[in-house]
DNA sequence: CGGATTTTGCTCATTTTTGTTCATTTTTAG
DNA sequence: CTAAAAATGAACAAAAATGAGCAAAATCCG
């Protein structure tokens, strides 16, 4: 038996959300507990199934923070410095929107504790928002499995009814000659959306996006503030920099 | 016997909401005092539970709501057996809504691989639904701390833009004298508009909520088809009560 | 075919869970 | 109020589950 057939048979038995014990698998399948158990461990790194004490297994509860994770530990001590100063501009009062990107993820904490609405269409910043007890509201649609977020028309549509004080956006890259580019038309929409509806706007991009052109132009690169952690020289005659430190 | 799956018994022992005697529970587990003893510690570490003294125990009490997975563990194989009758169902090209209930919630592994649209309005939900790759769409909204899920004007007016093939309610209880009935007005509202916009809907309500009387009226008792787990001689005269084993 | 790599099942040390025993605290009955 | 009974909490030993190491078997590649 190849292993990848076995354990999609080990995910077929556990497709009902029961609890399962290895035992009964073992007996299942004819495999010793040894082979059983090495099948288990890879499938909870992959987090398809949680492992329990006692000799059982489940299908993993909850997933979506494993997307935006891997992309956190990128230069996570500069995203949070500029997290941490994002966070700084939120007063209390404040409705602000914030999209599906990791360095608005890393906001969240810094925003405990203040009076504020937070919109956003990104489902892990949901998740955190609600943990973390601070008033959110949802901008629902069409879900895009690869970044948990919503988008689509009926995002847009949402978006369109909503005026925030703030925005934070992320991007994909930004550069002189091209501004801030994005790698997906649909993502772009929705940051033009929030640009649009907001009385004032950051981007939140740290400094290995610098050079970085992609499919879309969300903005030129001096229309809005950008907050980054390393200004290279050829940007210093650009005001619209902040560095956070 | 697995200590995951002894502890959702107790709570399903629990369900009916009286105090119970730890030496009830003991001979109906058929373990040792000791490890009833450490289940129940753990459980009331987790806030489902009170322990009496004197050799008591009962649901905790609720300050706000239970949680979806402490409802998800009261009578859990009475709901499996709702939610895998109900996802049946369910056929390729379906387009559902879910509300945010434990029996919806526990449908969607019995979903997986089907070609088939969700929306929702539950966050819980919508993480299950992605973790799965089902393909899904979030009804957006205010967000309820307590329940996980979206509700309010911006929810309804979403709601109000869909229409589905089929939808699958829950409800806190229903009995002949009042209907279909609900605790909170808000949740009412989307189940109204989702029986309003739906071709097909059924009601997933399991036995242990007949008899449960709340505050707002949702629907009639035979308007639409209940699916559960046992009917009570009472209900005979009801054709639309299905019988899931 | 032969050598290298992967996979498998076994063994054994470690950790976790369980049931028993016993001292201490709480409840009940007189 | 006191004493017996029950419940609780802690300690301990047995049983089960877990994790790591190792050699045999299977698979892959040239």
């Amino acid at each position: 038996m190849i292993p990848a057939v076995r354990q999609e048979k080990i995910m077929e038995i556990l497709s009902s959300n029961e609890i399962i014990s290895t035992e009964s698998i073992m007996k299942d399948l004819g495999v010793s507990v040894s082979t059983l158990r090495r099948d288990l461990m890879k499938l909870e790194g992959e987090k398809k199934i949680t492992l329990l004490h006692g000799g059982g297994v489940r299908l993993a509860q909850r997933t979506t923070e494993l997307n935006i994770s891997t992309k956190m530990d990128l230069n996570r001590d500069a995203k949070d410095l500029i997290a941490k100063k994002a966070a700084s501009l939120v007063e209390d009062g404040d409705v602000i929107f914030m999209d599906p990107s990791s360095t608005t993820y890393l906001m969240i904490p810094y925003l405990a504790g203040k009076q504020v609405t937070v919109l956003t269409n990104g489902i892990s910043h949901i998740n955190q928002l609600i943990s973390l007890e601070i008033n959110c509201i949802m901008i629902g649609g069409s879900i895009k499995l690869t970044t948990n977020s919503c988008v689509g028309p009926l995002t847009e549509s949402i978006m369109d009814t909503f005026y925030f004080n703030k925005c934070f956006l992320g991007a994909s890259g930004f550069s002189i000659q091209s501004g801030i580019t994005n790698h997906d038309i649909n993502e772009k929409a929705i940051k033009v959306l929030a640009l649009k509806n907001s009385t004032q706007s950051y981007f939140l991009l740290d400094h290995t996006k610098y050079g970085i052109v992609t499919m879309v132009k969300v903005a030129n690169l001096e229309e809005y503030p950008i907050l980054t952690d390393k200004i290279p020289s050829s940007l210093s005659g650009y005001s619209n920099f902040v560095l956070c430190t």
